[in-house]
DNA sequence: CCTACCGATCGGTAGG
DNA sequence: CCTACCGATCGGTAGG
């Protein structure tokens, strides 16, 4: 939330290229868009970046790291499985909220990296789903999930959950992200039906 | 699963338009890429179409016109809403899974749509959203599903499980649509913890 | 369906 | 950070 007048320019084309690449897609943003954006010329923009592709590797790296360093200090806590899963949910959200346009950008402009770039991309999400697989893994072993959970498919209903957000989330709409959080880690955990709904 | 070795031109064009436009994206798809996946000059396509963005405005309109037959017939079919969930889901879910590069660019592409186009697509997608948000709220109204809920959180989690979905199934793979549908509705209908799985 | 071409625009660079 | 420019490529058309 640091907004101070004098961003560095730097900081102010990547805000641009995320609000851009997020609305118009990547191939869709000109280099002179951009820099309109900006006030200056188009070729002025390669003072302060080596390419456009630049951009899309910090938008979608610094989207990647933030979803790490979300759930990473998570994984090793020492919380039982539901608690955990909330927890996740919650940060996972957030980073989602706090960042709707690299989220989207994430989303759906990293198959268009070049190969290296791309790589680390699949690598991150591996590593995602397997933290959330883990948590599963967990809650099954500690007895408090069902124990005929397909892991796989129920990491991928989680993941659903927090990844879709980014298509509907409005942030300073009436849901918090922790709203938003709980309510999805209730029904996913206690279900639908009338019923056991306390542990 | 018509793939007569005449299939019209025009057919052909769309397909392989799909497919590119799924991979690469819309913009990053040059016409003379797409020509050349039918062994034609780029200026030839225009014997058969009249512009680039017929052809994502017919993968958008066709992947919308699918989802609405599916669920449209749904609504006013007499069943508990559990099991119009379950077999909601299952609809959806085969939608995407035999649609894959066209529901993909369904949910990357559709905001590059010119004014019109745009428009429909936002009003066959708010359908959608009431579809779900209906049967969300029959489930409460039958007292089957807790009445806590919050409709349009509920209505966005279903959907983030069937829409997010695009991103991770592999058509051929272990799952069947059915299996990913049945999965993801008992969870939800009955929830990851031990206990009350038979209503 | 091809050849040949249109004006527009692209990402990026040189030189200041 | 600007001016002026580069070669490449874009979507699309004319005329056959």
């Amino acid at each position: 939330m640091t907004d101070s007048p004098t961003k560095p320019r730097r900081e102010q084309i990547q805000d641009a290229a995320s609000r851009l690449f997020s609305e118009r897609g990547y191939h869709a943003t000109s280099m002179r868009d951009l820099a309109g954006e900006l006030g200056m010329q188009g070729g002025s923009l390669y003072a302060h970046i080596s390419g456009k592709e630049d951009l899309l590797i910090e938008i979608v790296n610094g989207a990647a790291q933030q979803f790490d360093e979300a759930l990473f200090s998570l994984r090793d806590l020492d919380l039982p499985a539901d608690a955990k899963l909330r927890e996740a949910m919650f940060r996972h959200i957030t980073v989602v909220a706090d960042n709707m346009e690299s989220a989207t950008v994430f989303f759906h402009e990293w198959k268009h990296l070049s190969p290296g770039a791309y790589r680390r991309v699949i690598g991150w999400r591996d590593t995602i789903d397997d933290f959330y697989r883990g948590l599963v893994e967990q809650g099954v072993r500690e007895g408090t999930f069902r124990p005929d959970l397909d892991v796989k498919m129920t990491a991928y209903l989680i993941l659903s959950a927090v990844n879709w957000s980014y298509t509907w989330y409005r942030p300073g709409g009436s849901l918090t992200p922790r709203d938003v959080a709980e309510g999805f880690a209730a029904t996913l955990l206690s279900g639908l039906r009338t019923g056991g709904d306390r542990p």
